[in-house]
RNA sequence: GCUCAAGUGGCGGAAUUGGUAGACGCGCUGGAUUCAAAAUCCAGUUCUUUCGAGAGUGUGGGUUCGAUUCCCACCUUGAGUACCA
C-alpha cells in the first residue's frame, strides 16, 4: 500500500474530533501548560501558507508538551470584529455578522485540514454578545476605578469619593486629569450630584473627554496612535488630520511605569520589549516654572538637563500653546498670528518631511530666568511639539542641537556653560563628559552632581522639581463604527451611566445602513431601537425616550483591541454565563506559558493586553500581573511573486533572458502559471486574464523564463499560495513539516512550492520502511548497536530543537534518523515506536496511522516521550596511553574506530603539534585521522 | 540620526561551554530503470589546483595550540523609531 496521505489524514482528524482527544481539563494531577496562538482576524481572503506558520510552531510545541506529561490548553477562536467586514456591508449591505459567520467556517475549514490540535470545545468569537458581554464588564470595572499613586493599584472609585467626603482631594495622589481643581471636604459635600459626576470622572481609569484625536474623514473615524503610520492611516492609508471631539479614553498613562518595570519579568524578544520601551518613553528630568515678565503667568517646562539651567538664552513654546495668545505683544501679534496659520496649514506629515527647515517667531514678551532674574525671550517655533511634556522648552543652545540651530537662525546669544568645550560649531551633549561653568553654584560639578544639584535649588524657590516625564499617551477608547462592542452606556443629563452586569450584554442594535448618519453621528445612530429602560432595565425603542427613565445609549462602538486584550483569560472558563472565568480556572491555569504571534502587534495589542491584566490583577480578579510567560514572534512568510516582461506600447513577451535589449515593463502573473524552473504555461496565462489572450512571446531556448521577486504574500501581487492546495498535493503533514523546514522560526523567509519534494520524500520512504509493497511489516529482532545509536542520537537532538524553538533543524534530523534506518534494514518495533513518537508533533496524521498499525489502540498523543540514555553514544569510545617524543605521556580518547598506530602516526605527522604540546601535559587529545580536533588540560 | 537584529556554496539554511565548516533540503551534473516521460533509486556537487595540496564563514585587526563562534574598528542589509526637550 502506497502512503495515501488524503485518507490517512481525514481519518485521523476525524478520530482526534470524535474522541475529544484534545480537550483540556480545568483539574489535572499533570503540571499544567498553556499554549496561545494570536488569535485570527477571519478575513474573506481565506488563509494562505504565511498564516499557519505560527499555529504550526505552537502546536508542535503543544503536542510534545503533551508527550512530556503536562496537562495541555492550546485553544483557539476568532478576532471577529473589525474593519474589514463592516466595509464589505456598506458596499452590499449584508449584516456583517453574515459576512463573519462564513469566513469563521471558511478558516475553520482550512484550519482542520492541518490537523491541529486545538480544543475546539473552548472556542471564542470577540463578536459572540456571550463573549462581548465581558468585555462590556471589563469596561465597566475600568469607569468604577481610579489609580492610587501611593498604593500604586486601581482602587474602587466608592473609596475615592469616601475620601473626597472626608478630606477634600487635596491629599488624594492619583493619576488624573490635568485640570483638576482643590477643593475641601465641605465642599465636595456641598456639590450637586452632576458636579460631582463631573469631577470623579477625570479620576476614572476610563473617562469621557474632550480630546483632540486623530481624525480620519475617510475612514469617518478616530485612530489610535499605534493606528497611524508616517502621518496616514494604517489601514488604507488615508490622511488624518486633528480633531477635537469628546471620547471615550483609558488612562493607560497610569500604568506608564509599571508595563515598564513588567518588561523585566517576562520572557519576550528584545525587540519587541525595545519597541515598547520606546513607545513608553520614559525620560528622568526636571519640571522648571519660568514666570512671565509683566504677566501673572508661569511657562511650565519638562527638561532632562536641569543641570543646564544657567545655559538658557531663549525659550521657545509649541504654537499652539495656550499661552502664546496672552503674552504675545501688539507690536508682534501679526507675525505670530501669520506664523500660527502657516504652520495650522502644514499637515503632521509636511512637518515631519522636513525637519531641516528652522522656522520660528519672537512674541515679543520675556520670562525670568529663576536664578539670575535675567530677561529670558520667548519664541514660538515649531520644533516643539504641542503634544510631549508641556509643550514648552527652556532652550540650551550650547547644549542642544535644535535649539543651537534655532539660535544660530535667529542671531539669539549661545552663552557657554561647559569647561573646556568649544562651541562655535555645534552644542556640546555629551553627558559624560559634562563639567559645568558659568553657572553660580553648579560650576564645577559633572552632571549627575549638578543635575542633583539643580533640582535641589529649584524647590527650594518653589520654581521646581524632579520629574519623571513619559511619551505614552492616554489611548482613545471610541470607534464611529458599527461591527464593534456597544459601550454599556446610557447618558442622563449628559453624564455616563454604566449598565449593571445583570443586564449585560447589550447587543448591537439593528441598522439600515452602516454608515455615519447625515448629521455625523456613528452609525449606531441609524438603530431605532437603542434607549435604556431604567425600570424594566432592557433596550427599548428611541421613541420612548422621555429623559426621567429612558435615555439614549451610547452610539460609538469599541475598538478592535477591546475583545483581544483578554481573551486568552476567557480560553480558561469559556462557557461560564455567570463569571468572565471561574477563579479555580484562573488559579489552575493563571497565564499563557507560551504565546506565539506576529511581531506586528508590539506597541498596540500586546501593550494594551499587558494594561488590562495589571488592571485585572489589581482588582484581584486574576492571580498574575503579566499575561504571558514567553513570547515568540514568528517571521512572515514572503511570496515569490513571477514577472513577465512586456515590450512597451506592444503586447508581445519577452523571457527574462532577453529583456534587457528591449524596452520592457514588468507585470506579475499568478505563480500558479509557473513551474519549478520559474517557466511559464504559455497556454495557461492566456487564459488567465483577457488581456493576456493574444500575447505572442519571444522565448529563449524554447522557453519562457519569468523574473521572481520575494515580496509580502498578497492578492494584489499574484503570489498566493494557498494551503489547500499543497495539502491535496503533498498532505497536511508534509506542509507541516515543509513550514518549519523553511528556516529559523523567527525570520521572515520566501515560500517555495519546489522544496516540499523533500520532506514529502521523507515522509514516503518513512511509510516505506514499513511495508513490503501492500503489506504492513515491522521487525520483532531485537535492535542492533548501530540502530539505538540512531534513534538515542535523534532523541537528544529533536529534543533539544524543541526546548529552543528550532523547529527546522529537527526535520533534518528525521530524515537522516529514516535514511541511516532504511541502510541498516531496521525496521524494529523497539526502535520505530519511540521514532514515531518523536515525529508526532511534527506529522501526526502519518506517526498516528502507523502507530495504530503497530496494534495501539489509544492515539499516539498519550504516550510518554522517549528518554534519552547517552551511553549508546559514547560506547564507541576507547582510551589510549600514548607516548610523544619519548618525553610526555598522555591520554587519548578516540572516538572513531581507529587503531592506536594510526592515531599516533597523524599526530606525530602533524607540524604544528609539537608547537602545540610544547611545555604542556595535556591529560586527553581527541584526534580524527591527520588533526588534533581537542586538547584538554 | 538613534536602537536592535543579521551577514556562511547557485539557493533556503546546519554547526555554542571555541575543536573535522558547509549537516539536511532545493537546484544542478552523471548513471540505473523506462519505447519515452513522470515517479523512484544510486553517485557527485564551496572555490582554486601543476592532483601534492592550497584558500575559504562581509572587511581589517586582536585573544588562542585552535575562531563561523569571543573582543575592537569598519562595511553592507533588514526591522523598528524619530524635531521627545
Amino acid at each position: 500500500m502506497s502512503y495515501d496521505f488524503n485518507t490517512i489524514e481525514a481519518k485521523w482528524q476525524t478520530y482526534w474530533a470524535d474522541k475529544g482527544t484534545f480537550k483540556a481539563e480545568n483539574y489535572s494531577n499533570k503540571p499544567k501548560y498553556y499554549v496561545l496562538d494570536m488569535f485570527p482576524y477571519p478575513s474573506g481572503a481565506g488563509l494562505h501558507v504565511g498564516h499557519p506558520l505560527g499555529y504550526i510552531a505552537s502546536d508542535i510545541y503543544a503536542r510534545y508538551k503533551r508527550h512530556k506529561g503536562f496537562n495541555v490548553l492550546h485553544p483557539q477562536g476568532y478576532d471577529s470584529f473589525g474593519l474589514p467586514a463592516e466595509q464589505y456591508a456598506i458596499q452590499t449591505g449584508q449584516h456583517p455578522a453574515i459576512t463573519t459567520k462564513e469566513n469563521i467556517a471558511r478558516y475553520r475549514e482550512q484550519l482542520d485540514r492541518i490537523g491541529f490540535s486545538f480544543d475546539w470545545s473552548r472556542e471564542v468569537k470577540t463578536s459572540d454578545p456571550t463573549f462581548y458581554k465581558w468585555t462590556q464588564w471589563i469596561f465597566t470595572e475600568l469607569f468604577n476605578s481610579w489609580y492610587d499613586k501611593d498604593a500604586d493599584k486601581a482602587r474602587a472609585i466608592s473609596e475615592l469619593e469616601k475620601l473626597f467626603s472626608e478630606e477634600g482631594n487635596t491629599k488624594v495622589k492619583a493619576v488624573c486629569d490635568e485640570e483638576v481643581t482643590l477643593f475641601t471636604a465641605e465642599a465636595w459635600n456641598g456639590f450637586s450630584s452632576k458636579e460631582k459626576q463631573e469631577i470623579v470622572l477625570k479620576y476614572r481609569l476610563t473617562y469621557l473627554a474632550e480630546t483632540e484625536v486623530n481624525w480620519c474623514p475617510q475612514l469617518g473615524t478616530v485612530l489610535a496612535n499605534d493606528e497611524i503610520v508616517n502621518g496616514v492611516s494604517e489601514r488604507g492609508g488615508y490622511p488624518v488630520i486633528r480633531k477635537k471631539m469628546t471620547q471615550w479614553s483609558m488612562r493607560i498613562s497610569a500604568y506608564a511605569q509599571r508595563l515598564l518595570d513588567g518588561l523585566h519579568t517576562i520572557d519576550w524578544p528584545q525587540p519587541l520589549k525595545d519597541s515598547q520601551t520606546n513607545w513608553i518613553g520614559r525620560s528622568e528630568g526636571a519640571s522648571v516654572t519660568f514666570r512671565v515678565k509683566d504677566h501673572n503667568e508661569v511657562i511650565e517646562v519638562f527638561t532632562t538637563r536641569p543641570d543646564t539651567i544657567f545655559g538658557v538664552s531663549f525659550m521657545t513654546l509649541a504654537p499652539e500653546h495656550e499661552l502664546v495668545a496672552k503674552i504675545t505683544t501688539p507690536e508682534q501679534k501679526a507675525a505670530v498670528d501669520e506664523y500660527i496659520e502657516a504652520t495650522a496649514k502644514r499637515s503632521e506629515r509636511d512637518r515631519m518631511a522636513d525637519v531641516k527647515t528652522i522656522s520660528g517667531v519672537f512674541t515679543g514678551a520675556y520670562a525670568e530666568h529663576p536664578f539670575t532674574k535675567e530677561p529670558v525671550p520667548i519664541w514660538i517655533g515649531d520644533y516643539v511639539l504641542a503634544g510631549y511634556g508641556t509643550g514648552a522648552v527652556m532652550a540650551v543652545p550650547c547644549g542642544d542641537q535644535r535649539d543651537y540651530d534655532f539660535a544660530k537662525h535667529f542671531g539669539i546669544e549661545i552663552p557657554n556653560i561647559f569647561e573646556g568645550v568649544d562651541i562655535s560649531q555645534e552644542a556640546f551633549a555629551d553627558k559624560e563628559k559634562t563639567v559645568i561653568a558659568n553657572s553660580d553654584f553648579l560650576n564645577g560639578l559633572n552632571y549627575k552632581k549638578a543635575v542633583k544639584t539643580a533640582i535641589y535649588e529649584l524647590e527650594k524657590l518653589g520654581q521646581g522639581e524632579g520629574k519623571i516625564n513619559y511619551r505614552l499617551r492616554d489611548a482613545v477608547f471610541s470607534r464611529q463604527r458599527y461591527w464593534g462592542e456597544p459601550f454599556p452606556v446610557y447618558y442622563v443629563d449628559g453624564m455616563p451611566q454604566m449598565i449593571d452586569l445583570k443586564h449585560l450584554p447589550i447587543e448591537l442594535p439593528e441598522v439600515e445602513k452602516y454608515l455615519p448618519t447625515e448629521t455625523g453621528e456613528p452609525p449606531l445612530g441609524r438603530a431605532d431601537v437603542w434607549a435604556w429602560d431604567t425600570e424594566k432595565n432592557e433596550v427599548v425603542p428611541n421613541s420612548l425616550i422621555n429623559y426621567t427613565t429612558i435615555f439614549p445609549l451610547e452610539l460609538n462602538t469599541m475598538p478592535g483591541w477591546a475583545g483581544s486584550s483578554y481573551y486568552f483569560n476567557r480560553y480558561m472558563d469559556p462557557n461560564n454565563e455567570d463569571e468572565i472565568f471561574s477563579q479555580e480556572a484562573i488559579n489552575y491555569w493563571k497565564e499563557v506559558d507560551l504565546y506565539i504571534g506576529g511581531s506586528e502587534h508590539a506597541t498596540g495589542h500586546l501593550l494594551y493586553a499587558r494594561f488590562w491584566q495589571k488592571f485585572l490583577f489589581d482588582k484581584g480578579i486574576v492571580p498574575v500581573d503579566e499575561f504571558a510567560k514567553k513570547l515568540i514572534n514568528q517571521g512572515m512568510i514572503l511570496g515569490t511573486s513571477a514577472i513577465v516582461y512586456r515590450i512597451s506600447g506592444t503586447n508581445k513577451y519577452v523571457s527574462k533572458g532577453l529583456k534587457d535589449q528591449y524596452d520592457a515593463e514588468e507585470l506579475r502573473v499568478d505563480v500558479s502559471l509557473v513551474n519549478f524552473s520559474d517557466e511559464l504555461d504559455l497556454n495557461g496565462l492566456k487564459n488567465w486574464q483577457p488581456q493576456f489572450k493574444d500575447a505572442e512571446f519571444e522565448l529563449e531556448n524554447g522557453k519562457y523564463i519569468v523574473g521572481r521577486e520575494v515580496e509580502k504574500m498578497s492578492k494584489r501581487w499574484y503570489n498566493v499560495v494557498n494551503p489547500d492546495g499543497v495539502c491535496d498535493q503533498y498532505g497536511a503533514d508534509s506542509l507541516r513539516l515543509y513550514e518549519m523546514f523553511l528556516g529559523p522560526l523567527e525570520q521572515a523567509k520566501p515560500w517555495n512550492t519546489a522544496g516540499i519534494t523533500g520532506v514529502h520524500g521523507f515522509l514516503k520512504k518513512l511509510w516505506k520502511l514499513y511495508h513490503n509493497g501492500e503489506e504492513f511489516v515491522v521487525g520483532e529482532t531485537a535492535p542492533t548497536k548501530d540502530n539505538l545509536k540512531t534513534l538515542h542520537k535523534t532523541i537528544k537532538k529533536v529534543e533539544e530543537d524543541i526546548e529552543s524553538f528550532s523547529f527546522n533543524t529537527s526535520v533534518s534530523t528525521f530524515m537522516i534518523a529514516v535514511n541511516e534506518l532504511t541502510a541498516q534494514k531496521c525496521n524494529s518495533k523497539v526502535i520505530l515506536e519511540p521514532l514515531l513518537v518523536l515525529i508526532s508533533p511534527y506529522a501526526p496524521h502519518i506517526a498516528e496511522e502507523l502507530w495504530n498499525k503497530l496494534g495501539h489502540t489509544t492515539s499516539i498523543s498519550t504516550t510518554a516521550f522517549p528518554v534519552f540514555d547517552e551511553s549508546y553514544l559514547v560506547e564507541s569510545t576507547k582510551q589510549y596511553p600514548i607516548s610523544f617524543n619519548g618525553k610526555m605521556r598522555f591520554t587519548m580518547e578516540l572516538s572513531l574506530d581507529l587503531s592506536k598506530d594510526d592515531i599516533e602516526a597523524a599526530v606525530m605527522a602533524h607540524e604544528k603539534t609539537q608547537q602545540q604540546l610544547a611545555g604542556r601535559t595535556p591529560k586527553k587529545i581527541i584526534v580524527v585521522p591527520g588533526k588534533i580536533v581537542n586538547i584538554v588540560g
